[in-house]
DNA sequence: ACCGATATGGAACGCTCGTTCATAACGGAC
DNA sequence: GTCCGTTATGAACGAGCGTTCCATATCGGT
């Protein structure tokens, strides 16, 4: 029943948000989208709606990738948990200093004037706190960081950094730096251990 | 010897940045600077050259005042210099839920793809990681930050911090969490004082 | 009072935008 | 083999874009 499709849906979507990605989503016409997924316009219009739609579509699969990513951090040893954070900060003063987060950029460009994305973006930034304030319980319990702390101010913190890292990489500033930066953020909530 | 102008250009830049700030270079028209600055096209063109160049203005100046804000808390006695860092970041996880940083913004939308916003923006990145490192010397000095800690590094993730804060209220994060992550963020690199 | 020079504001230009639509291509059902 | 429902394509459309241009206004200098 019908014609079927000849392209690959998750690929489509992976092409839109290389181009979103590149040149924001004013900075993006549904030419440049023809371009890179290499579907006609009506194609994509047929198949995601209007051009907002598809970014939506864009933004939230990687929301949820982004998600992931962090709620897996918190399976594991709890002894480890602090060891985990940090290669997670480890991972974006590395990472960042080529094209930045996706929904960093999206935020900055649209969160103000598109609520859809806005609350997107809310939600995910949601998801990182309270990940990140189940790593720093498991490494209270574990020993490693001060048990009187508040666990969500220092999970806070962590997401904090690491946004702060997002933004000074694509900053231009020196990954060597922001490597030491990561390090020393988590050198300051680990309780020094006994010689 | 010609007409006077009618405007100041101090007052049209300021609503254009206003203008940027809301809606993003590439989802701002010529007619809604027109429309915010009261000029006619015509005569934005004529003083500021196009679009483009308006906004590097915008931008340049806005940076110069970013930079002139974190210069300035260089100056005071070193034992108070951790507090007014302390303050910088308070300012920013207590303003940021707004609108966020017009730098930020400007960052995330054009670096990747305009190398001259990209250069304005590394260098005044540059001029707050000097700034914080000045800051750390003279806590270092006056005994409240670890005199064998590495100064260029602290001061690196203070701006890491400030950064962060401005992503995260940006992207919705309430005040309180905020705050109370900077305050963790300045008490993580504060020599505990003996009772 | 006149002139050269500059500013003003909006009409006009060519182009690109996001979106729609008509038509062709295709695969299963009968 | 002939429909039928779906997909694919790019031409077409009106709106809006960034930019230029020009008729007019307004100044200082003579």
């Amino acid at each position: 029943m019908g014609r079927p499709r000849t392209f690959d849906e998750d690929q489509v979507v992976e092409a839109a948000r290389r181009q979103f990605w590149e040149t924001g989503y004013h900075g993006t016409s549904v030419g440049d989208l023809a371009r890179a997924t290499g579907l006609g316009k009506g194609s994509l219009y047929g198949a995601f709606g209007d051009k907002h739609q598809l970014f939506l579509r864009v933004l939230d699969e990687y929301c949820a990738g982004a998600e992931r990513g962090v709620v897996a951090l918190v399976d594991g040893p709890e002894d480890e948990a602090l060891d985990r954070a940090h290669q997670w900060l480890l991972r974006t003063a590395r990472s960042s200093t080529t094209r930045g987060c996706f929904l960093a950029k999206g935020t900055a460009e649209l969160s103000r004037t598109d609520p859809e994305v806005a609350e997107r973006a809310a939600t995910t930034f949601g998801v990182l706190v309270d990940a990140c304030t189940a790593l720093v319980e498991q490494a209270q319990r574990a020993g490693q960081v001060d048990a009187g702390a508040d666990a969500h101010t220092l999970g806070t913190l962590i997401v904090t950094t690491q946004r702060g890292l997002e933004a000074l990489g694509k900053g231009g500033l020196d990954t060597d730096s922001l490597v030491s930066a990561a390090d020393a953020a988590v050198a300051g909530m680990r309780i020094p251990q006994p010689a």
